[in-house]
RNA sequence: GCGCCCGUAGCUCAGCUGGAUAGAGCGUUGGCCUCCGAAGCCAAAGGCCGCAGGUUCGAAUCCUGCCGGGCGCGCCA
């Protein structure tokens, strides 16, 4: 069954064809009208229609309200004095239907996808820069995955980079340890935090003398030939970072299905065959003059493609892929990286078993070893998205610009940035992290303090955790003393997950969020435990409907009559077009899917949290004004109850895809 | 200099492919717990939607220019 929508769409297209004679129907919109005393559907074609008919739009919907005829769902169509075409639904059928489970959503085409997010340096603790990304990647799977497309979350580790050199120098030369020293600290302390102190550390002894470069190089050099110590001593860290950052993102409900090594890519040849395929298309070129002679070079295009960039002196811009030392740089890894994902390379990875996560889904990651034979096929993706801020919008532009010079130019539009802006701290809470401005300085006048791991500066994400975990479990506890701990842990870990996440998730992504601890440790308003105290209401409903009378949902759906309807119909109030009603919240909950179609076509989850968020508003004001359990006509009660039911399922459904979990008290 | 992003209520932000009186949270003021849980609800106050043009029957929304702020433009990643 199509939504009502779509139907509704069809049909009046019909309806104007017929009536006017018009072969090409104008593009209309079914929208929601701005108040429930406008009906539950408005259409605009009398607008559209005005010009090329020479009539009023009014005179167009009175018309067109005539020729309609009986529409499928909808009970009642009123040509409203300004032009519009307002639609009442038949309310108890619409409910049925969707309680019923008749009402599938229409799904997208089976593609392939990978969705690659988080690639987090593994040199120190995630802060809340990292968590964004990691909220905004996982999110984005949930979605694409709830309107049909196999997903596949990949996490690129970055193993070989300066950040891991720069920790194995402070290691080495900082604090004199070898192997044996480092692994001894791993076992006794919180490593990714004592690394975390020590990177900034590393940062500050660079700056004392810039000599000290050298030794970062020799480093970077050492752990990309695998040689010795240092690779030793950098394989081991970047192990146990990764598993660092595995826990914190396990914590906040993020899985993956494959880290992406890109040590992997160096050993197996990949960025060899990457770039003989570059070559051979003419896509990158030896420059042989200028300050970039004896570097293999891609020209930048602007972004249509005709002229080519040029720089402040007017040359043409050049990206470095290839060094004059014959060193490959991140950029043609990550090209051979997104090859390898689209199915373009020729070449495939190893893979082994990493590890179980939390409900049992298999970790798997690249290896140069013997692959396991009980790996599943990875990669070969019709679409990707590479979950990024917007500072490297160049360097994803370089991505896709490689893709069409080498002739994929659907693969280049199916590869997705996923682009977000930064988060930032608050200069509140910048100086909470002990962090000091001097009063007059130009960073004391800029409007936020930017995060940098490189000073250690930011809150990191495990510490934040804990602290919205601290404040929750003393409120869960002050309203359920009767709770054993581990319950008010339990409940506590997930109200803190709600929040965080959804303040993520609640700015629309080009926004930069200026972080406040303050802020968001909030759980009253716009916040995700106040969603989640919405569904636990609706549950406690059902759950003493069933206590007191032995009534399941499946009983209510069942004894619902459409003869004795008035309740959703609105025939009992005094205003049947109450914006608190039944109805109110039973429309507002279907709205779900046609959200989520929204969120995939324009990538913006704040879209999907202000609907959760209106929708549990609308629920909460029904609540106050209406009583279930109370009311003593039975046909009320079931209609409001199965009204209970629907608006829980849909609210459940939507902080599933934000990655938010019900209590089951709060 | 060039590119991208932002500018809507005191603060933080929504406003979908242009459409009906511009919305929400926080904060402020004032109400509501013998009744399904007050992490809640109701009400009030608060806005030349940065500025100026243009397109349109209609612009917060689209186009151009300007102003203010942020980010990027490396043989770093």
């Amino acid at each position: 069954m199509l939504s009502v929508q779509r139907q509704v769409h069809d049909a009046i297209a019909g309806a104007v064809r017929r009536h006017y004679g018009v072969a090409d129907v104008p593009p209309f919109a079914v929208e929601v009208p701005p108040n429930r005393a406008l009906g539950d559907l408005a259409v605009t074609v009398a607008f559209q229609l005005a010009r090329t008919l020479r009539k009023a739009p009014r005179a167009i919907a009175q018309e067109l309200a005539g020729a309609l005829g009986d529409l499928p769902g909808i009970s009642r169509v009123v040509a409203a004095p300004n032009g519009y075409l307002n639609l009442y639904l038949d309310r108890p059928s619409f409910l049925l239907a969707r309680l019923r489970g008749d009402v599938a959503a229409a799904l997208a085409p089976l593609e392939k996808t990978i969705v690659e997010h988080t690639a987090i340096n593994p040199n120190k603790a995630a802060h809340i820069g990292h968590l964004r990304n990691a909220a905004l990647g996982d999110t984005l799977a949930r979605v694409l995955r709830f309107s049909g497309a196999p997903v596949e979350v990949q996490n690129y580790i970055d193993d070989l980079g300066v950040q891991v050199a720069d920790i194995i120098v402070g290691f080495r030369e900082l604090e004199h340890q070898t192997l044996d020293d480092v692994r001894r600290i791993a076992e006794t302390t919180r490593f990714d935090y004592h690394c975390w102190d020590l990177y900034s550390r590393v940062t500050e002894w660079y700056e004392g003398d810039s000599a000290r470069l050298t030794v970062r190089a020799a480093a970077l050099h050492d752990l990309e030939h695998g040689a010795g110590d240092t690779a030793a001593i950098g394989a081991f860290i970047v192990d146990r970072i990764v598993r660092a950052h595995l826990k914190t993102m396990a914590r906040l409900n993020i899985e993956y299905d494959l880290l992406t090594y890109e040590g992997d890519i160096l050993r197996l040849q990949f960025w060899a065959h990457a770039f003989e395929i570059l070559k051979a298309q003419g896509a990158v070129f030896l420059q042989t003059e200028g300050r970039l002679a004896g570097c293999w070079v891609m020209r930048i295009e602007e972004d249509g493609g005709e002229s080519a960039a040029t720089d402040e002196s007017g040359d043409a811009r050049e990206k470095v892929i290839v060094r004059s030392n014959g060193v490959v740089t991140y950029v043609g890894k990550d090209i051979a990286n997104q090859f390898w994902k689209l199915g373009l390379l020729g070449r495939d990875f190893r893979y082994r078993l990493f590890s179980r996560q939390v409900d049992g889904r298999p970790l798997w990651a690249t290896t140069s070893e013997a692959s396991d034979p009980a790996a599943p096929p990875f990669g070969h993706a019709r679409r990707i998205y590479n979950v990024i801020d917007s500072r490297q919008m160049y360097l994803q532009a370089l991505l896709s610009q490689a893709l069409r010079t080498l002739g994929h130019p659907q693969e280049a539009e199916n590869s997705v940035h996923f682009s977000y802006e930064m988060v930032a701290l608050s200069h509140a809470t910048a100086r909470e992290l002990g962090y000091r401005i001097a009063p007059e300085s130009e960073e004391a006048r800029k409007p936020f303090v930017e995060v940098s791991g490189r000073r250690g500066l930011g809150v990191k994400v495990d510490d934040l955790l804990d602290l919205l975990i601290e404040k929750a479990s003393s409120e869960v506890g002050k309203r359920n003393p009767e709770f054993p701990d581990a319950e008010r842990r339990r409940v506590a870990a997930q109200i803190a997950v709600a929040a965080i996440r959804y303040f993520m998730l609640k700015y629309s992504r080009s926004k930069l969020i200026v972080f406040d601890i303050e802020e968001a440790l909030s759980f009253e308003g716009e916040t995700g435990p106040y969603l989640q105290y919405a569904v636990v209401r609706a549950n406690n409903i059902l759950l003493k409907l069933h206590e007191r009378e032995g009534l399941t949902e499946a009983d209510v759906v069942g004894a619902l009559d459409a003869a004795n309807a008035g309740e959703i119909i609105g025939a009992n109030q005094v205003d049947q077009d109450d914006p608190h009603s039944l109805w109110a919240v039973v429309l507002e909950a279907s709205r779900l899917e046609e959200t989520v179609d929204q969120v995939v076509r324009t990538l913006e989850f704040s879209v999907l949290a202000k609907f959760a968020f209106g929708l549990a508003q609308t629920f909460n004001a029904f609540y106050h004004r209406y009583s279930i359990l109370n009311e003593e006509q039975v046909e009320k009660k079931r209609w409001r109850a199965a009204g209970v039911a629907y608006f829980r399922a849909q609210l459940t459904r939507a902080l599933d895809l934000m990655g938010i979990e019900v209590p089951s008290r709060m």
